[in-house]
DNA sequence: GTGAAGTGTCTTGACGTCGAGGTAAATGGG
DNA sequence: CCCATTTACCTCGACGTCAAGACACTTCAC
């Protein structure tokens, strides 16, 4: 099956032969993926009444554990978003009351951002929601295939996750 | 090596050992995969003196080949936006004198965007500089892998690219 | 201890995107 | 033909993000 990279692909080998446009191949395949999941995200945490970004920072703090907190630096490591960004985000989500802002006992110019029990709710269930749907979109792919690509996926991550970036 | 979304299912194995997260494996990676390298795009454009979406824009038109033109609509489907941002990105591109505005002959709705031979100069500078790029990135994979990669992605784009969504 | 550099978070303003809705033109069944 | 539907693009207001910089506190070398 054909699909968008490869007529994109064809299009520059006709207009510049004199390129090599097979990176193309690749990582145009994963922003436009990445573009297509978030569409998608979008419509199945509607159902839950959330937003993306409320996922991300919600399930974050939900995957740390017990107590269910982290600072706002840490939430912005695993968000890949700026410091104000994620300001703007405790605030809104606070306002909800889904998240709670602490002082830091151990440090005067930090906070922790708590979830509070409807916030650890919301993300169980949006959570679900999310896993069924991304099990539909992989279907397309043997259990092998999927084991596959993500271990190349895996080749190409680590190095920005790793090394500051 | 270990990325980050190697953590980010060691955590929710711990916190949800109910839950089969086997999927963030592939889609959790695309996704951050795809952040990481809108991060590096941007700064790769800046030294051309192009934003992102300009580049995703004139490319677009540049693919097309001689005379360098299309519509808007079909614009859209090439760079995932919707309407109201495209007509936006043509404003301010044709305020900067990389396209131009044209009626459309054959269609009094519509319109079609052409691009200048300045816009195309900046297009295939700016090319070359992400192939560069992009280049680098995959040095992390052998060309077969490149190519199993590619093919497995592909199979997951199809769907999207085909059926109308 | 003290001052300089570093760190953690917040503030601000500009910017780009989205979604909903609006207008105008093309299409097609009756 | 004609009217309903569809198509193509644009307008507008709300919203989220970013980058740069401000501020308060901590750390470390001396």
């Amino acid at each position: 099956m054909e699909d968008e990279v490869d007529r994109l692909v064809a299009a520059w080998r006709r207009e510049r032969p004199d390129l090599d446009v097979e990176p193309l191949e690749v990582l145009s395949r994963v922003s436009r993926l990445a573009r297509h999941l978030d569409r998608a995200r979008r419509l199945a945490f509607a159902e839950h009444h959330l937003e993306s970004w409320e996922f991300d920072v919600l399930t974050a703090l939900r995957r740390a554990g017990t107590p269910y907190q982290l600072s706002p630096g840490q939430l912005l490591t695993q968000t890949l978003v700026t410091s104000g960004t994620m300001t703007n985000r405790i605030d809104r989500l606070a306002k909800k009351g889904l998240v709670a802002r602490l002082p830091d006992p151990s440090d005067r110019r930090g906070v922790l951002v708590r979830l509070t029990d409807e916030g650890r709710d919301r993300a169980d269930q949006a959570l679900a929601g999310l896993l069924a749907q991304e099990r539909a979109i992989l279907a397309e792919l043997s259990p092998a295939q999927r084991g596959e690509l993500a271990g190349l996926l895996r080749q190409l991550t680590a190095p920005f996750d790793n090394i500051p970036g």
